[in-house]
DNA sequence: CCTACCGATCGGTAGG
DNA sequence: CCTACCGATCGGTAGG
């Protein structure tokens, strides 16, 4: 019996997360209120926090979940055996996809963190920190091996992961372009912008 | 003698907006209130309203007076005789400096434009909007000229505003490498991204 | 999951 | 430019 309730409960909290994730996109989260988030789900705002322990609570799990995505796959291609231009390219359509299949959170996670309570935000700010720098490894160990021209690699990071993120206003323009057409572009536009 | 009242009246108030952008950029326009910025200002919370309408006459002149300025360069550029390639790298050398020069002001104006209110929202969209278009459309020129490779043309504006938009970070982790260099670098994986 | 409600804070105004 | 203050809204809790 207790497996039912559980179940329910499981799902309901789900439902209220990614309904956040949608509302604190399209107002922010500030702007964004509980009452708000309540008639969404369908409920009174004081149900919610049956589900949640409070507003704060689902911007973390937002922000977090985007984060432990991008360690997971930073870390499997640091394991495979390919050249560094190889690996950038596979990370940079990683991150397009990914912007295009959980496009509230990636943008919530990217957009408000500032928002995140102690030490939620020193600890997402040190992720952050921490994964570009292994970005940036790659590509040096590439320049290193000539694969990559000589080039600043903190700086191409921070073009790549900010370029992805304009996919934004892609999504936001109803998609003249098609999703795979997109990512074809942005990584000859990118990677070519790496070669020697 | 109403001279220099009108002096005064107008250095106070670009106090305020200039105090403001820096507000609006560290907590974000909906979290930042005006009792905070009248503590930096250095007044009580009702004087701040004998210089500004209200809290949202400041963010819309930080966001038009950024559009304000994209359009007088994109006029400028276009007057010019240069290649499309040369145009693009000196829009792209104008938005790099611009971001460090403006860096509030850009900030601000990227990221909290949603709290705008109509008829401003609107307004600003389309002149974003607006000048995508003008961007794409020298970006398409140098493509029939064969200056530029076969990409889709809002894709790379789309990457290049983006990109830009990303020095952000640079600049709060306090610039390990100088504005030069960045821009250098930036204008090398961009513009070569672009060649054919 | 709801009704009822609280304390805090907000943007903004009146009146001097 | 300040004191005093208002109405609205917020996140969240008590109690059932």
């Amino acid at each position: 019996m207790g497996r039912i309730k559980t179940s329910d409960t499981t799902s309901r909290r789900e439902i209220i997360i990614q309904k956040a994730a949608t509302l604190f996109k399209e107002k922010g989260f500030k702007a964004a209120s509980m009452r708000e988030l309540a008639d969404i789900v369908g409920v009174e705002a004081a149900s919610l926090y049956n589900h949640i322990k409070n507003k704060n609570e689902l911007l973390n799990i937002i922000c977090f979940d985007v984060a432990n995505r991008y360690m997971q796959m930073i870390a499997e291609i640091e394991t495979e055996k390919n050249s560094s231009l190889e690996k950038i390219e596979k990370l940079l359509r990683f991150h397009i996809t990914g912007m295009v299949k959980h496009f509230d959170e990636v943008y919530v996670s990217d957009r408000e963190w500032k928002h995140l309570e102690e030490p939620y935000l020193a600890n997402l700010q040190a992720q952050r920190r921490a994964y570009r720098k292994r970005i940036a490894a790659i590509i040096d160990d590439g320049i290193k091996k000539k694969e990559i021209k000589k080039i600043d690699a903190s700086t191409a990071v921070l073009i790549m992961l900010h370029a992805v993120s304009g996919i934004e206003s892609w999504h936001r323009s109803k998609a003249k372009i098609n999703g795979k057409e997109l990512e074809e572009n942005m990584v000859s536009i990118l990677v070519s912008g790496l070669k020697k």
